[in-house]
DNA sequence: GGGCCCGCAGAAAGCGATCTCGGAAACTGT
DNA sequence: ACAGTTTCCGAGATCGCTTTCTGCGGGCCC
């Protein structure tokens, strides 16, 4: 019954009664196509159950249809991140309808030539570049080779465009909360030095801080790992036991020093109120649920999406990088 | 200096002193080229940054040079999961190298017809299946059109090679050792009843039961989500206020699990001792630390792949499933 | 009514690889 | 020395599309 073969374009043409060039004019919806020939075209396709062949698509139409998700994973934590899996939403989201396929790459530093090598051989039209620490070389290679990137998250070196939530604002957000229950030795677990969310996000802390008044010398970096967070927070103890709330620059860190803070006695919020950052799934789950600043991260890979295809498009006055507003989410924590 | 347009495989071959036929017998590792085109091939790719165009390659060569991550994502939770996390980094290890790249898909039910379009379009060899759920009438749809397929995870439905951990036999282990601990009253919060990872276990933790001659009585379904483990446990609790034990067949529903006992004021594990299962990041991070059977996610990712790989490859006899060991890993909840 | 522009459609030339053929060396064995 | 292999190499067709480029009607203007 059915043909075992996949029909080709030019089966197409020929149930449809027209030439191959047609048919390809319906499938990219061109103008200039009678309406008797559309039909006639999609008839066909559906009877046949055509589905154009990619490679073929690409290599004729000299553009790849399809994206790279770069991944710079020092040490491939990126991955188990919850907030990686919900830009990736994002992305999908965003891409679906559009015949655009995402490639997933990973970049360790040592195979970076390889990887811009390959990005630069015309295989994507453009790549979404996730999780970059400081001046990674990648961004200074990648604007080398003119290939249109959208950064996620401000880098700190280089200067792409780059979508991100508004960090600063979250930080001052979060440090207001916290003075505006009371607290007035108000410390933070901030991100490493390296990576711009964790530095804007520390500056909006900074900046409440210094709008009441109050000291911001209780800073202690940490690298976004659970552990990390708890070895802030017993440093931060150490340094000033009295301290009463702490704004932690990612949930994920927040856990860490909830455990050293439960090991310790101290009750939360009663003795030390705490806010996260992300609302995570983390943040609802952990005890006692955390208030914590709302990135919509989704948001943020959709937004990615859009611009890096707007700019694909071809679209004039773009603007170079966007921000994405956040919120306070207020739960037990503080 | 450097010339701008890139360099095409005639280019390599005039630089080399070759015939394009040879500078593609070296890419493609084929025998029968001397030593002395094979480097002179060799050095004339590295002088140009010659890379070869895929969409030529997968369209001469009849094949995509690409494989498909299928993610059946009802209501897109599953990538918020750091197992699905493991399983890509896992994919994607197995793949780097070989000249292979991973398209990402996400199938809604509704347009699950246009995914089987698309993957019978020649556009991938091969797909990897996440997260099917019950008899998912995917799997019927793909084996149909005789695309190479391995799913992760035992489906329920269809016959399809698969890769997935001991679940059985992590149910067991983790039955075995609470009752080990000297506890009578074990109850259970399996997964869904319709995904295998979530009956095997089941089965696993219910033979651990009529081992220890204890009654098997205490179950109550989740989805894996911490409510939903949360509303379970308070549910058992009801008809068992006596329960001296849990097994609960993921860590992130323990997390909710755990929630419920600490508001009643339960304690973990004097009171109650719980066994997740995953050992995922949230397993460690919780309070208390949870014990639970670990699976090594990232294998299973890698084994899927090159399972399909092999299969691709016409490697005959290869086994059409695969169960990767599960063990148990000890911390304070049990 | 002749020239033009406009809307539409087909023929054919690529896109950049792979792969089939057939031929030419280089080795065999006798 | 000669036929028979085995190893190596190149010419050219081919993959399935997109994209000019050209052509053809028909309405409009003058």
């Amino acid at each position: 019954m059915t043909d075992t073969a996949k029909p080709r374009i030019e089966e197409v043409a020929r149930v449809a009664g027209v030439s191959k060039s047609t048919v390809s004019r319906v499938i990219n919806g061109e103008q200039y196509v009678s309406a008797r020939a559309r039909n006639a075209v999609h008839e066909a396709i559906a009877q046949l159950g055509y589905s154009p062949n990619q490679a073929a698509r690409s290599l004729a139409g000299n553009r790849a249809n399809a994206i790279a998700l770069v991944v710079s994973e020092q040490g491939s934590r990126v991955l188990s991140d919850p907030f990686f899996a919900s830009v990736l939403r994002g992305v999908h989201a965003e891409l679906t309808g559009r015949r655009i396929q995402l490639l997933l790459m990973m970049s360790q530093p040592a195979d970076n030539i390889d990887l811009v090598a390959y990005l630069s051989g015309g295989h994507v039209d453009g790549a979404l570049l996730v999780s970059l620490h400081g001046a990674d070389p990648l961004v200074a290679m990648l604007t080398g080779i003119r290939l249109p990137v959208v950064a996620c998250g401000r880098p700190l070196g280089g200067s792409v465009p780059f979508v991100d939530a508004d960090n600063f604002n979250g930080g001052l957000e979060a440090g207001r909360h916290l003075v505006s229950l009371g607290r007035r030795r108000v410390a933070t677990i901030a991100g490493p030095r390296d990576m711009a969310v964790g530095m804007d996000r520390l500056s909006g802390w900074r900046r409440a801080m210094s709008e009441a008044r109050l000291a911001d010398d209780l800073v202690q970096e940490a690298d976004f790992t659970p552990e990390s967070g708890a070895r802030a927070m017993a440093s931060l103890l150490e340094r000033e036991p009295e301290l009463d709330a702490v704004f932690v620059a990612a949930d994920i860190m927040a856990l860490g020093a909830l455990q050293v803070l439960h090991a310790r006695g101290l009750r939360v919020p009663s003795d030390v109120a705490i806010v996260g950052f992300d609302d995570s799934v983390l943040a609802s789950t952990a005890t006692p649920p955390l208030t914590t600043v709302r990135q919509d991260v989704e948001q943020l890979g959709r937004t990615m999406t859009w611009r890096l295809l707007a700019e694909l498009a071809g679209e004039p006055d773009l603007p170079p990088s966007l921000l994405l507003p956040t919120s306070l989410v207020h739960r037990a924590s503080a």
